[in-house]
RNA sequence: GGUACCGUAGCCAAGCAGUAAGGCAGGGGUCUGCAAAACCCCUACGCGUGGGUGCAAUUCCCACCGGUACCU
């Protein structure tokens, strides 16, 4: 009754909680399909480390291609249990991807899957990238500039801070000054469209009739099974992946320094015992974890289930009225 | 048994007479094109225990307890 926007049902949480279980079963029982919302398990060959579920490589189903927004994609759908994931093992380790990307993408796949009757089942941990659908930020439309980025990073934060002032006071009073990245950004929005960059920062119309369900888990209990989940990753070849990545790739590569294969680079260079690089990682993986969930506390609108039971209990009464 | 050194937050650790640095872990937070990123904030009325000296002691002295090293 709310409204005619297609539905789309979304499964957050932090990382280890299990949402990728749940995002499958979901899926096979009430016909959706997967969208991944998740910033590293894009990367080919990067499957241990980002803990992508095990699937294959199937072209008997087609994202309708719409020009550049899938330029990446070779027509095949990353394929687990039966499900379709889209959005996941899509580029190569040194190719760029950004919230703009995914948002530009997801977009289409979401419209492909809702055009074949299927429900959307967004699955991630990325709450930047979950955020940017479920409220269609509108992201200011400026592209990196690799060059000037280089060049604004030869200056002091604080001499960048003063030039920001200078031209867009209004956003200097919105970001955090503290961080470098974010004050580069706005610099850079700003130089490269004249405009202010807080005034670029809109939100479209809402696309979708989004129904989010979170997997809260105790602290202890998460924190145990990241531990666990290390081991794991280790025991299923972690080293052996990360080694093979780096005869190709850079470690100077945002894929390459996300959680995994960073840590296991300081073994791998030499600069730690592997006992070390392991707990490094485990504690590196909790952090991270952490940082979800203050990302995912402020939104009110995220469902949070304690059992699987009750997920299935609420996507119906969703899909219902 | 003797001698020396040490004992500061969950862990590591500085201070060594004027009223507790720092790091790690932990907690909280920020977030519109690198977001598994990049940032910000919080965390010892207390310095092994008991005495003593002194205006003042975690800092000096004594004893005891605990640990470590060496000696016998």
């Amino acid at each position: 009754m709310k409204n005619n926007l297609p539905k789309v049902l979304i499964i957050l949480g932090p990382t280890a909680s299990g949402k990728t279980e749940w995002g499958i079963k979901i899926a096979q029982k009430y016909n959706g399909e997967v969208v991944s919302a998740d910033s590293r398990q894009v990367y080919k060959g990067m499957d241990i480390g980002t803990a992508k579920p095990s699937g294959v490589k199937s072209s008997k189903l087609k994202v309708i291609k719409s020009g550049e927004q899938t330029r990446h994609n070779d027509g095949h759908i990353y394929i687990v249990e039966g499900i379709p994931h889209h959005l996941m093992d899509i580029i190569e380790p040194d190719e760029e991807f950004t919230l703009a990307d995914f948002k530009k993408r997801a977009v289409v796949v979401i419209e492909d899957i809702l055009k074949r009757g299927k429900l959307p089942i967004i699955v991630g941990g990325t709450g930047l990238y979950i955020q940017a659908l479920v409220d269609n930020l509108d992201i200011p439309k400026v592209a990196p500039n690799l060059k000037l980025r280089a060049d604004l990073e030869k200056k002091s934060l604080s001499e960048l801070v003063e030039i920001l002032k200078n031209i867009d006071s209004e956003s200097a009073k919105k970001i955090d000054l503290h961080n470098p990245r974010r004050v580069l950004r706005a610099l850079e929005v700003v130089l490269d469209s004249g405009g202010s960059f807080a005034r670029q920062q809109k939100k479209g119309s809402v696309l979708y009739d989004a129904l989010q369900i979170g997997i809260p888990l105790p602290r202890e209990e998460l924190y145990s099974r990241i531990n666990a989940r290390v081991d794991k990753q280790i025991a299923d070849g972690l080293l052996e992946e990360t080694k093979k990545l780096v005869k190709k790739f850079d470690w100077k590569l945002p894929g390459m320094s996300g959680i995994g294969y960073k840590q296991i680079g300081y073994f791998l260079r030499g600069e730690m015992s592997l006992s070390a690089a392991i707990e490094i990682l485990k504690r590196d993986t909790r952090h991270y974890a952490k940082r979800q969930m203050t990302w995912f506390k402020r939104d009110k609108r995220i469902n949070w289930l304690e059992n699987y039971q009750q997920a299935e209990k609420l996507v119906e009464g969703f899909l219902r009225d």
